[in-house]
DNA sequence: CCTGCACCTGACAACGTTGTCCAGGCCCTA
DNA sequence: TAGGGCCTGGACAACGTTGTCAGGTGCAGG
């Protein structure tokens, strides 16, 4: 009696079962599954009598149980760096459309560019079992996923490649963004060009600076080491940077900016400054167009959608070798990178 | 035999369970439950001898079985309206945050400002058991989510109200903000103010449309119907809109605008133009100091924080009545709201 | 009237974990 | 040496669902 309470009334906390929605419909519990998964094989009647149940109980399906039943989750997992950068939000809502072209739910979190970090929500997540994994790495070492990789959670590392184990990888190239970038500056006659970048361990900053390395070896200039600054993209470490590039001994006329964060400072920090010098930042800007802030644009958005759509397809039981996918970013003009050099 | 060898390989897709660790090991089931969770009542010995055996097969705790058997996901859900939109982004990492500190994972997904999009998310965030719920509502009416609440699931609707639901709610105070605004504009001279907002089923849009008949009042000026407009923020929408006013038989002289997306549209839209405009616009956006822009700026990631602090509380057992929590904007000039009136 | 068949329906086990409870072994004390 | 308490470890049920399979009913055909 105290059961057949507990059972049916909407008291707080309680939830009802599929076998409450049985005794009360006066069937058995396989019934209900099927009436609540649609199945074939109930008569009308049967169903209806099922569905007056549910509605009366407020009945809804756990699923964490169908998912310990079914093996799937109909989840994926996105670890990214700050879900607040203005780069991962288009790329995380990507993600979360193909998701749920397929019908499953996103779980992200944020690694904060934390090696430990991202393992710990990334083998969070595989204890969730969600059914795939899109990775932005923070670490250079992902051997840790191996087990869980086998173990089928596909895997998709985006943005930037994955550190000692083989898998899919999607990104942009970096590299020939910002050989383009420099090069472009170097077009409009600058020889001496500044590189700020995020912090070495980062593969696309290692990358953006190759290519610039590139860009002025094949115009035959030479670089001078105070031209070049690695590090935490906070707004002081590259104001300071920036200040000292162009009022140093052999102050730059251009700059190149390794991404979103260092461009906007550089502006900011540029802005402030008598003597013009020019810009070019890896990694587009809303407002961009306005402030005429010349970039090499990276699409956030096909990166997450190619490599939503490369996990589902794995999901869907292709088994290719792991493959890499390269995006080419498009640069586009918008004024700061085509100032003239201005000496000081 | 077979059936061991299922058990114990590294076979792809399968996934050792505590059963066989404890098999490995040589122990009990239970106790390889109380090794994995750290629990007392293990001998050192023992202890290694299971730690060493989930090493060799690669054992993970398979949290779907643990959150039926304990019903808790350690898990909250958070509804937006797009998570690529530069607004939502510090909020949900702001939410995220707090989720982290109390050991809960984030669940998310976009309504796309589709009422029936918003419904399907939440209950299908409910039907995976989440903890917790925090809505930013597209649609008016949230009763359905009433068993869910009852049943226990902890709910905090943010950045608009809740609809025919009693419910935590935590928001900026949008009318306050949009009042402060366009009298900052008519103490700057303006007589004639345009304000363009975002659908008027959306709750804020009609309260910051409410604030700028409010100051219009205070300060004694009529309205023209031909200065207001409230709809879908596409950019060709709100350009004509403001085209429109502007060009007007009563040209305005100065713009309220009453989100970001419609101000980042309208600053483009004026920036094309030969007479100078005023411009306020709710909500900061990134490198509008740059451009000077004066905003209305409300504090996404309080507003994340705040919520998702409410849920967690309510989740420790607090169980106090359904509150309202307004936070206050802060007008931050820059330029583009002090620009005196220029007649056509 | 019986057989065969199609169609519904429900009993039961299983998914992998945790909570409960009890058994056995050890040490200490009387 | 016997008795009692403590510590460790394991057997078992339960969480809520779905897959398997067998039983039951009704109807058509022989």
């Amino acid at each position: 009696m105290a059961d057949n309470a507990r059972r049916t009334d909407h008291r707080y906390g309680i939830r009802p079962t599929m076998k409450d929605v049985a005794a009360r419909a006066g069937v058995g519990l396989k019934t209900v599954s099927r009436v609540v998964n649609g199945e074939p094989g109930v008569t009308p009647d049967t169903e209806r009598r099922v569905q007056e149940a549910i509605e009366a109980l407020g009945f809804r399906r756990n699923d964490s149980a169908r998912v310990l039943r079914k093996g799937r989750t109909a989840s994926i997992g996105l670890v990214l760096e700050d879900l607040a950068d203005p780069f991962y939000g288009p790329l995380s809502r990507a993600v979360e459309e193909v998701a749920r072209a397929h019908g499953a739910l996103l779980i992200n979190g944020s690694s904060a560019e934390d090696p430990d970090r991202e393992q710990e929500l990334a083998l969070a997540l595989c204890a969730r079992r969600v059914d795939g994994l899109i990775v932005i790495p923070a670490g250079t070492d992902h051997r840790y996923l191996e087990p869980e990789i086998k173990a089928g959670i596909a895997t998709v590392f985006v943005d930037r490649p994955a550190g000692r184990i083989d898998a899919d990888v999607v990104l942009s190239d970096s590299f020939g963004g910002a050989r383009e970038g420099v090069a472009h500056l170097v077009a409009h006659g600058h020889r001496r060009i500044g590189f700020i970048g995020d912090q070495p361990r980062i593969h696309t900053a290692t990358e953006r600076l190759r290519g610039y390395h590139a860009a002025m070896e094949d115009a035959g200039l030479p670089v001078d080491p105070a031209w070049m600054s690695l590090g935490p993209t906070a707004p002081e470490r590259v104001r300071d940077a920036v200040t000292a590039m162009v009022t140093g001994p052999q102050p730059v006329t251009a700059l190149f900016a390794g991404n979103n964060r260092v461009t906007v400072t550089a502006v900011r920090t540029l802005a402030g400054h008598q003597r013009p010098v020019a810009l070019v930042g890896f990694d587009d800007i809303e407002l961009a167009d306005l402030l005429g802030i010349t970039v090499i644009a990276q699409d956030a958005a096909a990166l997450g959608r190619t490599a939503a759509e490369r996990l589902f397809r794995r999901l869907d039981g292709f088994d290719d070798a792991p493959a890499r996918v390269e995006l080419t970013p498009v640069l586009i003009a918008r004024g700061s990178g085509e100032i003239p050099p201005h000496d000081a």
